[in-house]
DNA sequence: AGTATTCTGTACTGATCGGTACGAAATAGA
DNA sequence: TCTATTTCGTACCGATCAGTACAGAATACT
């Protein structure tokens, strides 16, 4: 790496998480330079020689943000069986789009709306879609290893979940609390198909009336 | 009304479906005034003397969007029971989201995200939660009319189906078919209470399998 | 010290933004 | 035909947009 020269005056991650904060709040088109740099900290040419220009910076920005604000997925996708699966997307996903001091709502969802530049769209809808197939997959597994009935539909689950979770984004940004996005998180779950195989629900269930009694 | 001076060479009301096609596909701010007058077939001097500015005519041009495309809320809300309600809500909206000819998705939804003017977030919001309080109130009224037990949340019932309708908007406009957002319609009104009173189960159900058993 | 290399800050570019001034055009009443 | 009134079209306004040229500043190597 570069050891010549200037060193750099800021740090490039710390730089890119204020760039986070400001696409999440505005979004893509709605992020100007200028309030990017001085969300930032730092001018406009030391901008395009680290990330490129605004589509690059938002591409990493994209990146970071996932790394950052949605391990609560991969967190959910180890959980051991397909409704306890569900059960910590959705209440993981309540939790992140309601987090005090960020932006409410999820980037991914604000950034979509205005598809001037349809390569960022691109990334978005790929980014949803690639999420959506994890949890398809997960779905897959957990028919094969018994805990989901086999004639439950795992693309259509998945579905179910992103659709949920991206109501959740624009809920939250609409300044939804976390609790009641949790009362939803609870009823959409009652939908999705009881366990399998456990005589005894191990779920981590906390609601208390309704149960959903699968054919 | 105005007799004398030049007559007006346009359509007020068909300018302002363009108008409205073009705040659908690019949003508040991603929609600019030459795009407008573009779409509008009139120049910018005849929008300002006709709706006024801008936001006057993004309000206008709501305003439009509700009557000429959210027919299906009030539709909904005069079915017989809460269930017959939640049921045409959601499929009447992955209906309207996925219209062919028209713009996947939502205005309400798609303008929302860049809140760069926060009077028009405002009004957006409030058109959502005004769409709620209808449905809540329906709810409400279910329980007077004995078809939805008295121990559910009517606020809750509301909120979890403009959640889901939500979730439609932004999944539609990531591409997503009419017929997948009605298979998360039908797995999403699996979690709603079943109806009360009428031994005969009169709702429109056109799913199969799942039932609800509501304690 | 001198040079090569990299970064920082200012100041700019052309393009586009929302909004408007102003004269020409089109109607009604006189 | 003349005047009052309204709309239309062009051509512009200042502001802001994303992106960059360029000079000075800071480091490493020699």
């Amino acid at each position: 790496m570069p050891v010549i020269g200037r060193p750099r005056g800021f740090d490039a991650d710390l730089a890119l998480d204020a760039a986070v904060d400001v696409f999440w709040r505005r979004g893509y088109g709605g992020a100007s330079l200028s309030e990017l740099t001085a969300a930032m900290g730092i001018n406009r040419p030391s901008i395009y020689a680290t990330y490129g220009d605004k589509a690059q910076l938002f591409q990493s920005a994209l990146r970071r943000y996932v790394e950052q604000n949605m391990g609560y997925v991969t967190d959910a996708l180890h959980r051991p069986t397909a409704r306890e699966v569900a059960a910590a997307f959705l209440t993981g996903n309540a939790r992140a789009v309601t987090m005090p001091g960020r932006p409410a709502g999820c980037l991914s969802v604000q950034a979509a709306v205005a598809p001037e530049h349809s390569a960022q769209l691109e990334s978005l809808t790929q980014n949803r879609a690639t999420i959506q197939a994890l949890f398809a997959d997960r779905f897959r597994r957990a028919i094969d290893e018994g805990d989901l009935a086999g004639d439950e539909d795992p693309d259509e689950l998945a579905a179910f979940l992103i659709t949920v979770t991206s109501g959740f984004a624009v809920r939250a940004a609409d300044g939804t609390s976390h609790e009641a996005l949790l009362a939803v998180a609870q009823r959409a779950l009652a939908s999705f198909p009881a366990t399998l195989g456990s005589a005894s629900r191990s779920n981590s269930r906390t609601t208390e009336s309704k149960e959903h009694t699968h054919a």
